[in-house]
DNA sequence: TCGTGTCGATCGTTTATGCTTATGTATACC
DNA sequence: GGTATACATAAGCATAAACGATCGACACGA
């Protein structure tokens, strides 16, 4: 048989004729004439090179022949699935279903992403929602381009070819201390100033990370070579590390909890070189709903945050 | 989405497209212009109301939007539920691949069915040939009407409104006696006295079977009273009693086993009204090749085995 | 910055296909 | 044997799908 001959008119027909028991009704029920009908099942016929139906003349119905019993079944499962496919892209419409991929990265991880992400599960419910976490932005975007994720944050300053960006805020690094330390005896102001630093064992990233923008790259900037006491890729540990007493740590805001009444945030001067944060999507590629509002969501409250720890 | 308005041709356009990456390149394998692919997408796209591509203009490929990706997956199940239904129908219509599923009863499935059933598999080795035995035709009448069944022998005379029938033979009854017993010395030559079974206990079948043209019939149509030794729905075990000495046996010619040295067959005189063996399908329905092969191998064995047992 | 080439979209036209009405044909039932 | 039922076929019409030609958008190179 033939497949490009074959057409879902045919098995339309296939099917009505099937359950009807007679053209004239599945004509009835196709809002067709029943000599449309005839030809479909005509072409149909045709197409596959067998006859699907006998025909037994006068009042008595119709009865599928094996090939066409054969056909029905593959026929049934084809329309399962169109009407599947058509459910998911109802689901991808609205926003409300199907599946949202966000990539991200750690110091948003941390304190941005699970309220962003516990306002999109509010406004759509029914959302799957999966979050993949890289530490470089390369990674990232390459999950990106690969169509493994939907949307990404991404440690700006950064730029590519292939993204549509936004930028979500500006987050800066402050200096987190003991609370009950001497440094922070010493500076008991909001301001630190960062020359201060060069002589004080820190406890930070592991580098590199990020590329530019960096803490090293700021401090560098400003002349210092920091030394460190300690090192991790989590921003936790790095706190937990600070209220111990290990060292002071640089922590981009965002990324610290400062409802942690073991430690003092200040704000260094002169500043490092922020980094931003920045959400990605392919170029020129359209956007889900689901994506569009997870977006939309994300930068509110990033400026909320924002607002609300620069306070 | 509106899946009336959706089309074969517009998932061979997302398909082709999103292989070729162009417009262009998808018109070419689809030997179509490139305008009539542009409109099969603007159709495919009215019709889920998304855009399926995102066109960024200029010399570069096409995308694919979300609501493609996933249309298109599931257009590729789509087309492979096609493609495997099209082999299957090739099967089918080669008569040579495919299955076939018979109906048969004890006395046919002893002797000829096995030899028919070897000359099937020889045409057709790909051929999944399946079994089901019942005792009474209208059990197997019952499985033919149901569909479960593509063809059933039946033991005549039998006659039914619903079914095509095709009379394979006329299967006589014949008396089975011991070798080396009395009754083969008081009667050496080829035919046996049916008057003289009235007082010897027989080995027959249980009662009723088959209903008219069983075997009590006969006798009874012939004056006779049978009384029975012992009874057995089995051919092989009625056999094997006879042999064993437990009496005589009236048996169909086509469910003896005349090879057996233990045995001698005798013609009735007279003879009981014969039982005939046929084949029947449902009236009207088209048969496979499969089928049809089936049944010219039946016909041609059937007459060739009598042939040879009356001989 | 301005051609130039590559695409996709669109327009007008032609061709093919599907649907309709009307009629023919075969079979069952009375 | 006539009538009713149901599918097949034919002719006409409308839609749509195809084509060639052209337009417009964008990237790239000079």
């Amino acid at each position: 048989m033939s497949l490009p001959d074959l057409d879902l008119r045919h098995l339309r027909a296939l099917i009505a004729v099937a359950e009807e028991g007679t053209f004239i009704g599945a004509a009835d029920a196709l809002r067709l004439s029943q000599a449309a009908v005839s030809q479909q099942i005509a072409g149909l016929e045709r197409a596959v090179g067998q006859r699907v139906f006998d025909r037994p003349g006068g009042p008595r119905p119709v009865t599928l022949t094996p090939a066409g019993r054969l056909l029905l079944q593959y026929a049934h499962r084809i329309m399962d699935l169109l009407a599947t496919a058509a459910t998911d892209l109802n689901d991808l419409a609205s926003g409300t279903r199907g599946r949202l991929s966000i990539g991200t990265y750690q110091s948003v991880s941390v304190q941005l992403l699970p309220d962003v992400v516990r306002q999109v599960r509010q406004a759509a419910p029914d959302l799957l929602i999966s979050l993949i976490e890289h530490d470089r932005n390369e990674e990232l975007v390459d999950e990106l381009l690969a169509g493994s994720i939907d949307v990404t944050f991404l440690a700006g300053p950064y730029d590519h070819d292939g993204l549509d960006l936004s930028l979500l805020g500006t987050d800066p690094f402050v200096l987190l201390l003991p609370a009950e330390g001497e440094l922070a005896r010493a500076h008991p102001g909001r301001r630190f100033p960062t020359e201060a630093l060069a002589e004080i064992p820190l406890v930070g990233e592991h580098e590199p990370q990020y590329g530019a923008g960096t803490i090293n790259a700021g401090l560098r900037g400003l002349g210092l070579r920091p030394r460190y006491a300690f090192r991790s890729y989590d921003n936790g540990a790095q706190q937990g590390m600070v209220r111990a007493g290990v060292g002071p740590a640089i922590m981009p805001l965002l990324a610290t909890d400062p409802s942690d009444p073991g430690i003092v945030i200040k704000t260094l001067q002169p500043p490092l070189e922020p980094r931003t944060i920045m959400l990605a999507t392919r170029k020129g590629a359209t956007r889900t709903p689901a994506t569009d509002t997870f977006m939309q969501i994300a930068k509110r409250e990033c400026r909320a945050r924002l607002a609300r720890a620069r306070a």
